[in-house]
DNA sequence: TGAATGATCACG
DNA sequence: GTGATCATTCAT
């Protein structure tokens, strides 16, 4: 299967996480594929959007937001976990969607190593759990998407989940609690907890 | 130079 | 419910 392309990103952020839901993210190293069905996002705007990195301008941290479509933004929170995002809008607009949940496909042995879980639902059901299953730092904040070894695709067969997507508050946030900005597959065991 | 905060997780 | 743990940001 071929990468998703730029334009698929250069798009209304919330429209990008809504389309996010069901695909496939990929991510290939060391002769291994690890990859996973997306299904858990949330949608970060820009200059209107309190929660957002972004909403106060241009950071050391945050330009990759404010860049072209389709890159990864990887930032470190917490004093321990990173989170994976990929870059949306035009260039020049800031946005991201926040990959919350996968539900593991291929190279399950190797995310249970990494995060020292067995159970499939406990590999990456939140996004710092999604990170460390893939082992995805801020080394790799800024990588091209759409292209190998670290990308999405179309899923194998329907998109069939379409019909039980949910869209709710996002989560740990302080402000901005209200627009539903998040996205997750209705009943899924792979979703974050609340 | 310092203090506050945080798009979280695991454990009790 | 709470502690861990530190990079980032903004104010001083």
């Amino acid at each position: 299967m071929k990468p998703l392309r730029e334009a698929f990103y250069r798009r209304n952020t919330a429209v990008v996480a809504f389309e996010l839901i069901g695909k496939t993210l990929l991510f290939e190293r060391d002769g291994i594929v690890l990859s996973g069905r997306i299904v858990e996002t949330e949608a970060y705007f820009g200059a209107d959007d309190p929660a957002s990195h972004a909403y106060r301008g241009v950071t050391p941290r945050n330009e990759v937001m404010f860049g072209r479509a389709g890159r990864s933004y990887v930032y470190f929170t917490y004093g321990n976990h990173h989170c994976l995002n990929i870059v949306t809008e035009e260039e020049g607009v800031a946005g991201a969607v926040l990959i919350r949940s996968l539900e593991p496909l291929r190279g399950i042995s190797e995310m249970q190593k990494r995060r020292k879980r067995m159970h499939i639902h406990e590999l990456a059901s939140g996004p710092g759990k999604v990170t460390e299953a893939l082992g995805i730092t801020r080394e790799h904040s800024g990588w091209n998407l759409t292209e190998k070894p670290f990308y999405v695709t179309e899923p194998e067969g329907a998109r069939e989940e379409w019909l039980h997507i949910r869209a709710t508050s996002r989560i740990g946030i302080s402000r901005a609690k209200t627009v539903p900005f998040r996205f997750y597959v209705q009943g899924n065991s792979c979703v974050s907890k609340r």
